[in-house]
DNA sequence: TCCATAGTTCAAGAATAATGGAATTAAAAG
DNA sequence: CTTTTAATTCCATTATTCTTGAACTATGGA
């Protein structure tokens, strides 16, 4: 994982609707849900969380489907993982500890 | 820890020079490095820099220590690593499966 | 074909965050 | 007590991000 990716999984995550979102797709699991069922939850206005959720999809965090009229989201959660393995990466190199 | 905790840790690191800090004082292990050298090494300006360790600071991400005339630094790994936490808490719960 | 439902896109203004220069504090040395 | 080194704070400017309403696309049903 390089540092812009990260950069764009930290940056998706850090503001409190996004960040609900994905905890909420997080307990959805696979099978994810409709966007409609993730604005009425958290009461964002349709439009709004659109914007968020192309946050979180460019940002590898979230994937959608297309099921009839609605489109499905879930979580990529090996993408949340990868980014406390960037950060800890190479901890204490420069001490001869830990 | 609560969700202000963790949007405050993930808005500090969502930011590229930030990132570098923190990942930069990673490696260096408890022992930590003063701001001058984390400023060189870096190529940021002192009062940029302040500014951006302030942040990392504020988020329970870094800590300081006055030695002399230098101010070391020092990551605090545990508040990064409590953050993946927060973020996979429950996961699956309204899905039969995982 | 016409309508309703489900979401997205666009453009604007509003709110937040980042940068750079000048002034300031803190500690140690001459 | 003055100077130097180390770093921070303040303030104005600039840049980025968020929100809102209106218009648009896609799908399925009457």
């Amino acid at each position: 994982m390089d540092e812009q990716a990260v950069l764009m999984a930290l940056s998706a995550l850090a503001h409190e609707s996004r960040l609900r979102v994905f905890r909420l797709l997080v307990t959805a699991g696979p099978n994810g849900m409709p966007a409609g069922h993730i604005a009425e939850e958290l009461a964002i206005a349709p439009n709004t969380l659109s914007f968020h959720l192309a946050h979180l999809k460019n940002a590898g965090l979230a994937s959608a489907r297309r099921e009839s009229r609605s489109l499905i989201y879930s979580a990529d959660t090996g993408q949340a993982r990868a980014v406390i393995e960037y950060l800890m990466e190479n901890c204490c190199t420069r001490q001869p500890c830990c």
